[in-house]
DNA sequence: ACCTTGACCTTGG
DNA sequence: CCCAAGGCCAAGG
């Protein structure tokens, strides 16, 4: 049975979930490259989507490690976000944005190398 | 079925 | 660099 396409909403979070637990120490990722990478596999869902399952699964992943396009921090979450920065010293532009050029990490491949 | 909301993105001024 | 507008996708009232 390939081309499963169907989108259960329990296989949406579990993807996006086991992707966010996949961020290295110290770097981070987009909620829009999540989205493609999830989507590649569920055929749905976009950037608030994933901002969705942050907000409602968030607790149980390194939530911070995924941020805006522009590397801004998670919105409402800032304080929390920046403090676990600094403790893994994550590259950062200025107290407020992540320096994702360099500490920009791509899901990609990640979520067909599954354990 | 319509409208509003949201841990979003991109483009243009 | 800051701001506004439009697009986007799904959930909830």
């Amino acid at each position: 049975m390939s081309g499963n396409v169907s989108t259960s909403h329990d296989e949406y979070v579990e993807l996006v979930l086991r992707l966010v637990e996949r961020i290295p120490w110290g770097r981070a990722t987009t909620y829009g490259d999540i989205a493609e990478a999830v989507r590649a596999v569920t055929g749905s869902g976009g950037p608030r989507q994933v901002g969705r399952v942050m907000a409602l699964h968030g607790s149980a992943v390194p939530w911070w490690r995924v941020v805006r396009a522009d590397g801004r921090l998670p919105a409402g979450h800032e304080d929390e976000a920046r403090q676990q920065h600094l403790a893994e010293a994550t590259p950062m532009v200025d107290a407020e944005r992540i320096d994702l050029a360099r500490a920009g990490w791509d899901p990609g491949a990640t979520l067909l190398n599954r354990p």
